[in-house]
DNA sequence: CGGCTGACTCTGG
DNA sequence: TCCAGAGCCAGCC
């Protein structure tokens, strides 16, 4: 039903509108919310749904944030080279290539 | 109800 | 190019 949706949910709704083999960095979503900040991005994905490809949000430098500790860093770039996403030589992703843009 | 934390980003050196 | 510090807001204890 209309629940009051939260950041949180709204940054979903941007997550799962990504594509598969494409990327997009924290700051960019936050920038397509009207008062979010990069911050709330990274909150959001600490917690989210299972139906939302975290993986394909990164950092602005085109990296995998660390998450302070575990694989998840790990098993991320496992998900987006499955998902056709190549890394650069230095590990990060080249956006030119495979940085969404919302229409 | 108050305070701390966090998967970030920006600027300066 | 790399390192460090400050700013930001919502969510959780």
């Amino acid at each position: 039903m209309e629940r009051k949706p939260s950041y949180r949910d709204l940054i979903y709704a941007i997550v799962r509108q990504i594509p598969a083999g494409k990327v997009v960095s924290y700051g960019q979503i936050a920038r397509m919310l009207p008062h979010c900040t990069a911050r709330m991005v990274g909150f959001a994905m600490a917690s989210c749904p299972a139906d939302v490809p975290w993986q394909r949000v990164i950092n602005s430098q085109g990296k995998i944030s660390p998450r302070g500790v575990g694989y998840g860093a790990e098993i991320q770039r496992q998900y987006l080279a499955a998902e056709g996403v190549l890394f650069d030589a230095q590990g990060r992703i080249d956006f030119d290539q495979f940085g969404w843009q919302p229409a």
